[in-house]
DNA sequence: TCATACTATTGACAACAGTCAATGTATTCA
DNA sequence: TGAATACATTGACTGTTGTCAATAGTATGA
């Protein structure tokens, strides 16, 4: 989960979603969060998130064997993790490389614990 | 999201769930994580969880007109709720008293900030 | 005991989500 | 240019989920 490379985080990843714990959440603000905590409630989601998480970097092709999943369906849930901000690809010949955004899955932590 | 009452919390409840980016996840683990995730997934949940956490103790009956649901559903999504480990409820007469689970939302909140 | 009030359960339905085979797109390399 | 490769998209199918009306369960108070 280490981060080498600088790489610019959309600002809308970060000011996002006030903690949980203080006066009720808008439906608008329930909306945004809904939707990450959606892209975290697959189990092949969480794994192919961990997977990701526990390399620098990971090919789509590398996912395929471990999730025993088909190829559509890999790139079906990380189209999900990506766009609900948790990770983020870039397209370097004929691979994608995928790598977790730490600065999202803070921002989540920070809704839940206060 | 303070607490009075010492109340004692189910060890599965707070035992549970390494972080996400160290190792590949089980998929016993990832269903387990995926449940709490799903209970967070959904927009009236959420808000429910936040108008609990605001106070330190809600009624169902307080659920009702600010989230705008009939009664069979705000029974349906405080089971979910619960069932997740994030809130717990003791009836007392005819109410049903929520209040939310510190220590689970801490777990949770730990999953994604390592 | 009877009526009232709060919650849970059941059943039904529409909308959504996970999955894969088939196909399309884009990149590399001969 | 053509073949091979990695990924995305489409379409179809199945299973799950959010919702509410109707009903059942349970506690209170007269």
């Amino acid at each position: 989960m280490s981060h080498p490379k600088t790489i610019t985080v959309d600002e809308a990843v970060v000011n996002c979603c006030s903690p949980i714990g203080v006066g009720a959440l808008s439906e608008l603000e329930a909306g945004d969060m809904a939707q990450i905590f959606g892209a975290l409630s697959d189990p092949a989601r969480l794994r192919m998130l961990s997977l990701i998480a526990s390399e620098d970097e990971v090919c789509s092709c590398a996912l395929e064997e471990p999730l025993g999943k088909s190829q559509p369906t890999i790139s079906h849930h990380t189209r999900i993790l990506a766009e609900a901000g948790l990770i983020t690809g870039e397209k370097r010949g004929r691979w994608m490389w995928w790598r977790v955004v730490p600065e999202r899955l803070k921002v989540v932590a920070r809704i839940l614990s206060e």
